[in-house]
DNA sequence: GCTTGACCTTCCCGTCACTGGAACCCCCAT
DNA sequence: ATGGGGGTTCCAGTGACGGGAAGGTCAAGC
């Protein structure tokens, strides 16, 4: 297979397939014209990382994972851990996230938003105090 | 004000403040042995720039809010609608994390995580189908 | 055989918002 | 004079690619 029929069933942009090459993620074999030559297997792999990719999983977190993938002997713990440090990441993330709409929507929801210069999200910005004060 | 101080004051590293005067988000004066000589107002600039930051507020966007700040004759309306424009995608961003959550959950909650190597989550990442079938 | 167009290759730069580090200058106290 | 703690610039790296240039290859049609 070449690498545009692989980007198509694997949901990977042939760029991002190369670049996974470049890191070392796959190892395709080449044609004699240089291009290179994708197995089932490598088709395989690129499809999982793209699935633990779109879970929030990191290239390096990828990498772990996939060498538990091909390692019969592995144990179940090791991937359990990673996926549960990786959930708490995820959780903190939306943490984060979850306190800056917090504060973005009370200052949206202060804002009349009509052509007068007066705007409690700027007053939110400029200092720190809550909001509405004068 | 040198920059050491401006830095304590306004919270951010001196390294981002320099970054800051790169990208022209501030101008301060120099004294005449070049070190950084910053005005009051470069400090609340760089305060309200702080504060959008933790908001989330891309570098352009906290462009965009600074100069509307400076904008004597703003209508809040321009603020507001940035604002909400921001506020949607923080909105996105957790509704993709808390996807990413609920999989990554289902999938951790299936996995014993012992010794063994059956490992459901391995299973989830390797085809697309929910992760217990067979 | 020749051209055309689609596909493939490598390589380099750009993204975003910094961060680390090197090499060097300046100021003040001892 | 020396030491230490400021400051300065510039360059490289981060993560995970994406855009685009310059050029090789393949299959089809004339």
């Amino acid at each position: 297979m070449n690498i545009a029929e692989v980007a198509k069933v694997a949901g990977l942009p042939a760029k991002t397939i190369r670049y996974y090459e470049d890191i070392g993620l796959i190892q395709p074999k080449r044609s004699d014209n240089g291009y290179r030559a994708f197995a089932e297997s490598d088709l395989h792999k690129l499809a999982f990382v793209g699935r633990a990719r779109s879970l929030g999983f990191s290239i390096v977190e990828c990498r772990a994972l996939l060498a538990l993938y091909e390692d019969r002997a592995r144990a179940s713990g090791d991937v359990k851990a990673l996926a549960v440090t990786h959930l708490a990441q995820i959780r903190g993330k939306i943490g984060e996230l979850r306190a800056m709409e917090a504060t973005l929507a009370d200052l949206v929801q202060a804002c009349n938003g009509d052509h007068r210069p007066d705007c409690p999200i700027l007053r939110g910005l400029s200092h720190s105090g809550s909001g509405d004060s004068q």
